[in-house]
DNA sequence: TCTCTATGATTGACAAGGAAACTATAGGTT
DNA sequence: AACCTATAGTTTCCTTGTCAATCATAGAGA
């Protein structure tokens, strides 16, 4: 008799990880809310820290969400002035997305939140343990040829 | 000039790990979508099986959700006849809830579902690998004091 | 016993994302 | 040029969670 071990809920790694990274982002959002911002809106900054102006569908991709929900979200960061939307003049159909001068100003602060959170949670982690896990998880990113950043 | 290095938003260990947690997740969905669950209602399933007749509050903490949430995720398992609620008898504020006969049937097809989905993610890695990622997933638990499985 | 506070659970209002319908424009084909 | 299909974005509806208010009961203290 084999007797399937009884699939006990905490011997699935997918229940570690999304156990422990649900934390890590919990804690993370509570740091950006006192900035006034969430862990969307600031994934969403970020990401336009690098590029000067950027497709709404084009970030889309990269976040892990739906057109539909980069349009609201786009429209939230708008309201709060650390966004601009335009139309494209290539393209009568296309968006562009760029930050706001206070857009801008406000992402260092939140990428030391980011640091601090990180190093709250890692920070004890031996180097070799950090370096595995970083390996691990690209590995894995890698292998199932994972396309997006989720976000929440 | 030590020159803090730009808090690159690829360089943090809570953004791979939410990367790949969401993707695990989501896979799981997808797999228990075609049983007709959430991952919410299996966690909850899961948690059921062992315990006789738990209190929602005991599942609030134990899921990481709020009372509020657990309060209709019972309803719409109550709706679909896998779970009863029922008065404590000893304490007139008090409520249980355990399994119906079908849900409790309906626990090891999605257990089996969560094997196949780690199988999916993890099967690659080596032995020494998967053992260090669980220890490192463990021992962040440990070392944060956290105390509740989270859902989404 | 009466009252006050704490606790268990539910409910209502709101937030945020997904799916699908919809609008507008691009670009190829005839 | 006229049409047809593909693509970019937005909007609508639905789901599911949180937060705060509410209700009922428990249990301690005057």
């Amino acid at each position: 008799m084999p007797a399937a071990p009884a699939s006990d809920l905490t011997a699935h790694l997918g229940y570690w990880l999304r156990y422990v990274s649900n934390h890590v982002s919990q804690a993370f959002a509570r740091k950006v809310e006192r900035h006034g911002v969430t862990v969307a809106e600031w994934v969403l900054l970020r990401q336009l820290l690098d590029e000067e102006a950027i497709a709404p569908s084009r970030l889309a991709d990269r976040m892990g969400m739906t057109r539909g929900a980069i349009s609201k979200l786009a429209d939230r960061l708008i309201a709060k002035s650390l966004l601009v939307r335009a139309a494209d003049p290539e393209d009568g159909r296309a968006q562009t997305l760029s930050l706001t001068h206070a857009g801008r100003a406000l992402v260092p602060g939140l990428a030391a939140l980011a640091d601090a959170n990180d190093a709250e949670f890692f920070d004890h982690l031996t180097p070799e343990d950090r370096a595995t896990l970083l390996r691990i998880l690209r590995g894995i990113v890698e292998k199932r040829g994972l396309k997006f950043l989720p976000v929440d």
